[in-house]
DNA sequence: TTAATAGTGTCTATCAGACACTATACT
DNA sequence: AGTATAGTGTCTGATAGACACTATTAA
């Protein structure tokens, strides 16, 4: 209701989020001032909506052509106030992103395996809380919604949606019931109109119009690592 | 990573939900400036962090007495910013927050029923957006925690607890099932000792230690008013 | 030929939802 | 007595998870 709030600074840091190799991947860049930390992308906020800005610096850190046919993009929370070194109060809107990582080709930043930065610690103390909390965000929308087909480049087969499912919730599936499961919710995926022509091996399909799972594809219990 | 966002205020706004006369309702202040005008209650972001701010603003407006038994509190999401009279552009910060409508005493405004506060337009365009998601987030978590237990006061009974649901959820659900999904939950609520005693009637209930709730408890389909 | 994977069929334990019935409390 | 609510028992359909089996591909 009063502007004396003043000194605070406000940006939007995003975790774009991947599977590459078969592990669970973000992209990160290198920091200039503490040489050898890594820090994930960043934008500040000025006029436009943040929603906005975060359609922005997910294309400008992924280098992404714009308006790609699938990608998820959604805000998680915001963190701080935290005082940076030059003493500036600075408030941290968080995004998380889901791309195929054929699409991916990162202008400042470099794809890395999660666990691999969790392990290293190189990441930047505030970027790993950030990072921990999309993962857990996406590792739940995973249960009921169909964003994993995100992550897979078209077409695709049942058994490459299976291996994103296991590589993002990092548990392994029963390939049968995961089939059954995924072909039991209408418009999850739709089979290709050529499959069975030329190609042979395993059936190839398209991102379905559902977004919503009905019902929910639920992780096996006690599957965190 | 610059500071350079300058002229950006940020404050915290809350929705204070509780259930009053069977209905789903919130605490909300009457305006200054558009005369009649209701909005959620508001604080600006200075040195302390997010969450401090909205326990101190949770129990500001709702007057509640300091670290009350139960009581939740989360953040939703960030909005704006949004351009005020004074062409000030603001970010609000959202959180939403349980509390029996017992313990609520508001400071300066008043517990109003949600629907009636959507029917008659008098929020605020941007708390009602706000308002709407504090509500799906709450309906949401009734499904898979035991928050709901911060709506009713203690002792209380199975059909107590039930008729929470019912309006939060704004369905009717079915006693003998609902009781039944309850007491199969490990530690959902635990049984009085002094039930049995003297007293007759329906059974009394305390709060239990569980957060979660395996399996969760779906509402119906197609539940949405 | 062998090993690995794709895919189908089927069985069982569990859960959601519905119904029937009894017990208790208030009028 | 009669009505409403609390609470128990039980049935049915749907689902999750497991296992057995066949078909296909690549070495």
């Amino acid at each position: 209701m009063n502007s004396k709030s003043g000194e605070i600074a406000v940006n939007v840091a995003i975790a774009v989020l991947t599977v590459k190799q078969g592990r669970l991947s973000v992209v990160a860049e290198r920091s200039v001032s503490p040489p050898g930390e890594l820090h994930l992308p960043t934008v500040c906020v000025g006029a436009d909506h943040l929603d906005d800005l975060g359609v922005s610096l997910l294309q400008g850190s992924a280098g992404i052509k714009h308006s790609h046919d699938a990608l998820f993009l959604e805000q998680l929370k915001t963190y701080g106030p935290n005082t940076s070194g030059a003493g500036v109060r600075t408030i941290s809107v968080g995004y998380v992103a889901l791309v195929a990582e054929a699409i991916i080709s990162p202008k400042n930043g470099r794809v890395f395996a999660v666990d691999d930065l969790r392990e290293t610690g190189a990441l930047a103390d505030g970027d790993v809380v950030l990072l921990d909390d999309a993962v857990e965000r996406v590792r739940s929308k995973f249960e009921y919604t169909t964003v994993a087909t995100t992550l897979v480049t078209e077409p695709f087969t049942i058994p490459e949606l299976r291996r994103v499912y296991e590589s993002v919730w990092s548990v392994t599936l029963h390939p049968a019931n995961f089939r059954r499961k995924v072909l039991a919710t209408p418009a999850f995926v739709v089979a290709d109109v050529n499959s069975g022509n030329q190609r042979r091996g395993p059936e190839l399909f398209h991102r379905g119009e559902a977004a919503l799972l009905h019902p929910a594809m639920l992780r096996p219990t006690g599957s965190d690592d």
